[in-house]
DNA sequence: TCTGGGGTCCTAGGACCC
DNA sequence: TCTGGGGTCCTAGGACCC
């Protein structure tokens, strides 16, 4: 016997999934107390309702000291039965929730359901001055933290003192107690053996809930939820998964391992079948580098190549001009420069050019961009444009361009027209 | 009354090299 | 002349996630 193994215990793996609780209608609450408890649904627009409001919020002669937003009367914002464009709805209040409206959802369906609900419009820099402050909370307290997005995060429980005790739900309940002391703000926690069952456990008691899952809960706590539940089926896969009459993670857990690798290929098969015995290895990654950055736009109206071809000009330079800010306000350089269409079929083109050089440069990611626009046909009418910079590497770790050379972008071999590229620099 | 923006990863074919 | 592999990079599309 080895007596380190009594004064050491091997410590069990214990992984957190935290999720803060509808999360931008939750910083908006904050700033609006006044409209707690009402159907509220984040995004889309600038309401001119909206707009007019935050003039009189950010007024210093209506800042009698406080926020002054919590005295803006409820009667004055804006409902979702006068919105008017092409938004989605990013998070509903759980008030709005119970008409039927969720995330994703187009802001004129949404109408329909709830046209009394409120609509703000989203204020990220908002959201990632929260997202920022409940993050730097976890740090202090668990320093083994994966960031999923502005909302989500992933923690290892497993070192931490504490983070064995009930499973790990001691160390779940100071964290939440902390994000709200700090921020007031709820948030809800699973913690499982992985990083997948720990995901699906922290929807179990949503709102402000925590949920514990260990290995022996798998058949009473997984089996009967449905497939769409692992993070990673989606809807595709799961309409496929249920033509063959699976519609639980347990019926996926019954099939042969080479049933799913015949019907899903050797790395899906090989991974749902993983996945439905709650079998995963993925560390918790605390620091990743961007692959790509990209900037894309809805226009208010499809927009025609010719016909509106200085209004799209304009857009797809400032795109790539965002695009070029963005990179060396991170300090990243990118090699693969690429665009992408979304037509009023709602069908998806994009088409990239890959160069010598990594550049950070408006001018020449605009040029670059434009000839891989050549390269696309321009028949229907246009609803999004985006462009894409990828194959990234930090400024300076990158091989540097020669002194006194140009960045040289292929022409389009066969182009379609060179509809909007020339006049814009 | 349809359906945002910013990402990651995977697949598959072709070019090109050894 | 006709036949291989394997490896890497590039490109286009698509599924999925927050």
């Amino acid at each position: 016997m080895n007596s380190d193994n009594r004064t050491h215990p091997q410590p069990i793996r214990r992984i957190a999934h935290l999720d803060m609780d509808a999360f931008y209608a939750s910083v908006e609450l904050l700033r609006y107390p006044q409209l707690k408890g009402l159907p509220v649904v984040i995004g889309g627009g600038r309401s001119a309702v909206q707009a007019a409001l935050d003039a009189l919020a950010d007024d210093p002669e209506a800042q009698a000291g406080g926020n002054p937003r919590a005295h803006i009367p409820v009667e004055a914002f804006a409902r979702l039965k006068d919105y008017v464009g092409r938004g989605v709805i990013t998070t509903a209040t759980y008030p709005a929730r119970q008409f039927g409206i969720g995330s994703a959802m187009g802001l004129m369906k949404a109408a329909k359901l709830c046209p009394q609900a409120i609509q703000l419009p989203v204020d990220f820099e908002e959201y990632r001055r929260f997202s920022r402050q409940f993050k730097q909370i976890i740090l202090s307290i668990a320093p083994q933290m994966e960031n999923r997005g502005v909302d989500e995060v992933y923690i290892d429980f497993t070192e931490v003192p504490g983070g064995q005790r009930e499973g790990g739900r001691v160390l779940a309940r100071l964290i939440q107690k902390s994000i709200f002391d700090a921020t007031g703000l709820t948030c809800s926690i699973g913690v499982a053996p992985n990083k997948l069952l720990a995901k699906m456990a922290s929807e179990f008691n949503k709102p402000n809930g925590i949920a514990i899952v260990h290995d022996d809960d798998l058949q009473t706590m997984i089996w009967p939820l449905a497939c769409r539940k692992i993070n990673g089926i989606g809807p595709k896969a799961d309409s496929r998964l249920q033509s063959h009459g699976i519609h639980t993670i347990g019926e996926l857990a019954a099939k042969d391992e080479q049933w799913l690798i015949d019907h899903f290929g050797p790395s899906t098969g090989a991974w749902m079948h993983r996945a439905a015995w709650g079998r995963d290895d993925r560390p918790v990654v605390t620091e990743s580098e961007p692959v790509s950055m990209s900037r894309e736009t809805t226009f208010e109206r499809d927009l025609h190549a010719v016909r509106d071809r200085a209004e799209l000009g304009a857009i797809f330079t400032r795109l790539c001009q965002q695009v070029a800010s963005d990179l060396q306000r991170k300090g990243y350089v990118g090699k693969t420069i690429g665009i992408k269409l979304r037509f009023d079929d709602f069908k998806i083109a994009t088409r990239d050019q890959t160069l010598a050089w990594h550049t950070a440069d408006a001018k020449t990611i605009r040029d670059a961009a434009g000839q891989c626009l050549k390269r696309v046909p321009l028949q229907r009418r246009l609803r999004l444009l985006g462009v894409r910079v990828g194959s990234l590497a930090r400024e300076g770790e990158a091989p540097q361009l020669p002194a006194g050379a140009r960045h040289e972008v292929r022409e389009a071999a066969a182009p379609h027209g060179d509809i909007w590229t020339g006049q814009l620099f």
